[in-house]
DNA sequence: CGTTACGTTGAGGTATCTCAAGACGGGTGG
DNA sequence: CCACCCGTCTTGAGATACCTCAACGTAACG
């Protein structure tokens, strides 16, 4: 433990070449002594099933997330017994910080397909960026993004047409595929309709014609859950209110 | 400054007696010179006017504020000119935090009347933060409560009736004025109908109708901005689909 | 090859938006 | 003190986008 250790140094830019750890793990500033450190914290590969439960409402706050295989969501169940997804985590992607607020988990984190999935007990993360400076640094910009993919939820809800809050979710989640360096304009959605109705306030018959609306336009191609942008100018438009497919003039701006 | 100065520490916990900077200054394990230390960095009671902006959109993250006089909300304009509110900010909360994933802020803060506000320069926040294991742990917890206020806007957001959004809505704020130490079923709204709209992804007058609503079922009193929770159980309730006015009956849907 | 889950499409009802007019309340100035 | 104005809020009536209900198509799987 106390060797610096090249081999896991390489291990890890290896298997974590597109992981958010990454942020945690290798920033300028970290050598290999504490990234061994932080090495033998993370716990690896950990495989789940489809539909199973990484953990639930409630739970303590034990570790942050991040899936190397398969996407996840959370969701939270409103005592209507309704179900409301609040994210969707794709691989690569850091999640489970809901709880660092309240020390406790405020929603259940689903897997959509079998899975793989590095944790983080937050306990010794915390220990180990009070040590350094500079993780400490990543560790508060991981937590900042996170906070931002919430904001981005916010701003697709408060979009008030259907056609606007479908299109931004295509949209951002073409732009977060490029993040973690896949294809960003032909991939395969995780999720099925009625969870993107579920994350976007809609019900999935809705989802399903925006979609159906957009093949029509020519901004995309959509079989099942296979999407291909076709038109990401339009889509980017059609994201903020150029709802109507024909809209001759897409330029109205209120100010008072 | 190497002094530890018992007076400081006695003058921030009046001042500071219902401010969530309480939690960042007062945690045990902070002695008297940390918390020194701490105060030096302290910006206190900068006055802003109604109407006055904080900081905008594209402004490097410089520090985290919290007024101890007066609201704030923040806000982003998208590229139609229309704009959303993200978030209400009650005296003693904490925010300006948006700016911590990207280094830059991502909406525009602005005083709801004549306010007054602390700012904690976040540079050296860090700073201390990482000299001090329990500081850090502070920040990291108000920091995931910044994140459940968020949660529980995307909570509002995913109502599909004006009315539960609504409900939900003046529920949480209440909820807020209690954790504040002012009266949690009768107050005064810093922001106009509006500005709930905008936050709430409706148009005002369909707030202004569900306001009228509640009052006629004899939830709530309004009387322009002034605010009196009559029957918490019912707000409740309406907050959770009891959406229907009298409905004593709680059949699958009934419509009245 | 049947079963089952998921997705698409259609028709009709309804909640919310839009447009419009009026009421209230807080200021200002005569 | 009152008249007046302005921004804010309320209320009404009609248009429309979305939800509900329902049937059918498609794909995956044993």
């Amino acid at each position: 433990m106390s060797d610096p250790i090249p081999l896991n140094l390489a291990r890890l830019r290896r298997t974590c070449a597109e992981c958010s750890l990454q942020m945690l793990c290798l920033p300028a500033g970290v050598d290999a002594e504490d990234l061994g450190r932080l090495d033998t914290v993370v716990q690896r590969r950990k495989p789940l099933a489809k539909g199973e439960s990484l953990y639930r409402t409630g739970d303590p706050l034990r570790a942050v997330f991040v899936a190397s295989e398969g996407s996840f969501k959370t969701v939270v169940v409103n005592p209507a017994g309704e179900e409301h997804v609040l994210g969707f985590h794709l691989p690569g992607e850091l999640f489970g910080l809901d709880a660092i607020g309240s020390g406790q988990h405020r929603c259940e984190a689903v897997a959509l397909s079998d899975s793989r999935v590095c944790e983080l007990p937050f306990s010794q993360l915390a220990t180990i960026a009070a040590k350094l400076p500079s993780l400490q640094q990543q560790l508060l910009r991981v937590i900042g993004q996170s906070a931002d993919r919430d904001h981005d939820h916010v701003d697709v809800l408060s979009r008030r047409q259907a056609s606007e809050r479908i299109a931004l979710f295509l949209h951002g989640l073409s732009e977060r595929y490029r993040r973690i360096g896949r294809p960003c304009d032909d991939f395969q959605l995780p999720m099925s309709r009625d969870e993107i109705a579920r994350y976007l306030g809609l019900v999935l018959e809705t989802v399903s014609r925006g979609f159906s609306r957009l093949h029509e336009d020519g901004v995309i191609e959509v079989r099942g859950r296979r999407v291909r942008i076709v038109d990401e100018t339009a889509l980017c438009l059609a994201a903020n209110g150029g709802s109507d497919g024909a809209s001759p003039q897409p330029r109205k701006r209120d100010r008072a």
